[in-house]
DNA sequence: CGCAGTCTAGCAC
DNA sequence: GTGCTAGACTGCG
């Protein structure tokens, strides 16, 4: 039905710029929702997956960790996105952002 | 660790 | 079309 939700996630996420991340709260609250859950659903379920990032639309999921900065199990394989999150300027330790709250990025 | 709250998508009837 | 289940979460006990 209404894609808003989604769309809303999407925006949101491409407003966080290059070499920070956000995590699912900050979305979902930024959203106007209290739904996190909705959020990484609409991401996994959703159109817009990690591959789309050919230069058109860009969701980087990768770019979304858990409210503590460890990455729950994305769709494409953790370890893939930790290594694309430390390209990125992310320091990436032990499945968990380690320079979390540096790389965090506040709406 | 386990339960409750919140939302979307998918499958069943 | 309506109803129930599952899911990449968070917060509290």
């Amino acid at each position: 039905m209404t894609n808003k939700f989604n769309e809303r996630m999407y925006k949101l996420l491409k407003k966080v710029p290059k070499g920070k991340i956000t995590t699912y709260k900050a979305l979902a609250e930024a959203a106007g929702t209290k739904a996190y859950r909705a959020v990484g659903n609409a991401m996994n379920k959703n159109p817009y997956g990690i591959l789309r990032c050919k230069g058109k639309k860009m969701v980087p999921c990768h770019r979304v960790v858990a409210s503590n900065g460890h990455l729950h199990g994305f769709a494409h394989g953790l370890k893939k996105k930790a290594e694309l999150l430390r390209k990125e300027g992310i320091e990436i330790k032990n499945k968990k952002v380690a320079n979390f709250e540096k790389v965090l990025f506040r709406f």
